[in-house]
DNA sequence: CTATATTTTGAGCGATCGTTCAAATATTTA
DNA sequence: TAAATATTTGAACGATCGCTCAAAATATAG
């Protein structure tokens, strides 16, 4: 046996995570992040291997918080669509002042990463298609609980979400009325397809 | 009067708008710039200023390739929804394989920078909303036509249709499926707020 | 306390960043 | 052709980039 680490490893890949997501792969230095982070150089990549390296692993801490609150939130709510409608809104209204960044990690990521990147944009690929087959199984709940029509496709269902939810916090970048994406938010499920 | 400028400047800003659209603001070295357009230094610094004042030349020669499509597209067609159709489809379907990148300039932009760069960032909205205000006036045309509800408020449809294409140009990212992105930007005019 | 095992430190590597500017080159006018 | 007025060139500046590693510090086991 010998020394242990000191560090909070999960604190400090959530402070990782917010600094990746308010400045973005290119724009966040090593020497940004261990400033936030309170570590050397050394300490660094010891722990994480390299910059792309403690990018993954807050790639993954960020859509893991996005799953646990819709968990969370299945787990709070006997509606289906109330349970859609409050992450949704927490998506869109709330992070645009309330969040290191308005934008989604994920889609911010794959809006800046080239096929220099390939691997993390895979990633993060594969991150927001995770996040679609949870969305995509609350839809299925909506369903049995005859909130949703039976006859549309879950899946379809949960990709016009992710569509709604990058499209609303692109032009929440645009505006400062949170009442109107709020409404934006409520409009969603008071029309096609979901009504 | 002495020697003339030998560089298209044109040329020169279209090449510079393709690579710093691909690449982004942060990603888009001087050098890569240099090598892309074939000028020195000296030449770039003496014509532009610095790399924020190439970049904001690239933003206004984005935006107006935008505003120019549009024009074409009500010059030619005979229906205003044909020619929002019509632009929606070459800015989510086409661009997702035939252009530098599938998303905005603009959005990705807006997504990329912080306050660091807030004078790009008031650059980039303002242009978002020149584009936002040609397609409100093209809705107006169309409820001029009856092929669009003359009760809708003109504006919050343009924002509907702001939303749906940074949402679907997101969306382009997951998926290499352009049938099912014809089909979502078909969508958008068969239902709500549109039929 | 000593020996061992592990982490932490931070100076500094080579590469690249955005930018400058004196010198070289090219074009026009007289 | 010579003088005047531009543009073009590219070496090089100081700053910062991602990253390395030998040395120092620290915790545990015996």
């Amino acid at each position: 046996m010998a020394k242990a680490a000191k560090f909070d490893r999960q604190d400090v890949i959530d402070k990782a995570t917010n600094l990746y997501w308010r400045k973005g792969f290119h724009a966040t230095s090593m020497r940004n992040l261990q400033d936030e982070i309170d570590m050397r150089p050394g300490s660094i990549y010891a722990a994480f291997g390299s910059k792309d390296g403690l990018f993954k692993e807050t790639l993954r801490n960020y859509t893991q918080m996005g799953l646990d609150e819709l968990q969370r939130l299945v787990n709070e709510n006997e509606s289906a669509v109330d349970t859609l409608k409050v992450f949704i809104r927490s998506q869109v209204v709330e992070t645009q002042t309330d969040a290191p960044n308005g934008i989604c990690m994920l889609s911010k990521t794959l809006s800046e990463l080239t096929e220099d990147n390939q691997d993390l944009i895979d990633i993060t690929n594969g991150h927001l298609n995770e996040i679609g087959e949870k969305l995509c199984s609350i839809i299925e709940w909506g369903q049995t609980l005859n909130e949703i029509d039976k006859d549309k496709d879950a899946k379809t269902l949960a990709q016009h979400l992710q569509i709604q939810i990058a499209g609303l916090r692109t032009f929440a970048k645009m505006t400062t009325d949170k009442s109107l994406l709020e409404e934006k938010v409520e409009e969603i499920f008071n029309h096609y397809p979901f009504s």
